[in-house]
DNA sequence: TTGTTCATTGAATTATCGTTCAATTTATAT
DNA sequence: ATATAAATTGAACGATAATTCAATGAACAA
């Protein structure tokens, strides 16, 4: 009863992963389902036996991102330069150790600006938007004197541009040395008398 | 002579513009033939009338990108960290002030970094590696003093992660606010008791 | 062992894509 | 005005995509 079943699930894991890989490498049009089923190894035809369709293939991944360490930007009663600090070192981290990680990374970051993508995925993600909250904490350590004057929506952008793009980088090219949170948070530190170096 | 002539070049202007606002929303497999022309108000057939294939009008377009004010990444005898200063504020200039760098900015890397581009457009681009110079003026820069410490590669990785991030970002939604590079070159800096606020 | 269920394949099906082309309209030159 | 060249269209073509499906093989239950 379960011996068949677990062997089920484990093929859908090896297509989930093998659709992640290629799905970042190529995009979603890019991607072919045979280009998928013989990373694992099947015919076309069987995948859809794991699968009912592309687009769902490509929805379950995307909502495993939604689920993931993904969804921890909230305002927080942290002090905010800590918050950052400790984010960004957190996710670095996951992305150094986790290659999986890195990899789901990008593709939530595909299937929320690519026009690439289902519109399925599209209405998933709506309300799904990450530089709101990150500018209100901003804020925060701006009045609190910790965080460097300038527009807090630019600030969000440019510290989740920078998380992003190393993402992107080390997703690719899983050798390549990976930065540190500290770095980042450099970016928007006020003052960094403190600094640890 | 040149009456129909000047249209003609004209026309393709926008066949690139309109393939280039496409090709970095959609991808190159996302984007259609059709796509593009509607875009422009032409014909499918008619297109080909300006571009022998779809590869080659992309391989138009990464040129162009070539011989952009991208190429200016090399070895330099200025003082490292001031190089990076004015690197990242002329890029960042750019992109808040000439939407088309910015797209441009985000094909060059999509066309280098995605494997969902012909062939040609790969050869085209082997050997246009940013981050081994880059890694190597950091290296002076830390013997300078000026840069922090850390792997001079990661260090790379970061700061052109967090450039191209926001150029990704900027080209998509021209109304957000654009960053400093000062807060960019940050990342980079190894003390800030210099650093004007 | 035998009958049933599931896994698997490869060939059909339908749609869409890049590309070609013959035919038609529009502009230019003389 | 008329002949020539260029611009433009829409249909046709071949390739390839996603998806379906009838048929086969292997595992399981009885």
């Amino acid at each position: 009863m379960t011996a068949r079943d677990d062997q089920k699930e484990k093929r859908r894991q090896e297509i989930l992963f093998a659709g992640l890989n290629l799905f970042i490498q190529k995009g979603y049009s890019g991607t072919t389902i045979k280009d998928i089923a013989s990373a694992v190894g099947m015919s076309t035809g069987l995948l859809f036996h794991y699968f009912p369709s592309k687009e769902s293939l490509y929805l379950t991944l995307v909502t495993l991102g939604i689920e993931g360490p993904m969804s921890s930007v909230q305002p927080t009663r942290e002090e905010p330069l800590a918050f950052f600090e400790a984010t960004a070192e957190r996710i670095l981290t996951y992305i150094k150790e986790e290659p999986f990680f890195a990899k789901m990374f990008v593709l939530m970051h595909q299937a929320y600006y690519s026009a690439d993508v289902p519109a399925g995925v599209k209405e998933m993600l709506t309300g799904f938007d990450v530089y709101t909250p990150t500018a209100e904490i901003i804020r925060q350590g701006q009045a609190n004197g910790t965080i460097r004057d300038g527009n807090p929506l630019a600030l969000a952008i440019a510290f989740w541009s920078a998380i992003q793009g190393v993402a992107e980088t080390l997703a690719m090219h899983t050798n390549l040395p990976c930065p540190e949170g500290r770095w980042v948070t450099d970016l928007l530190r006020k003052e960094t008398w403190g600094k640890t170096i």
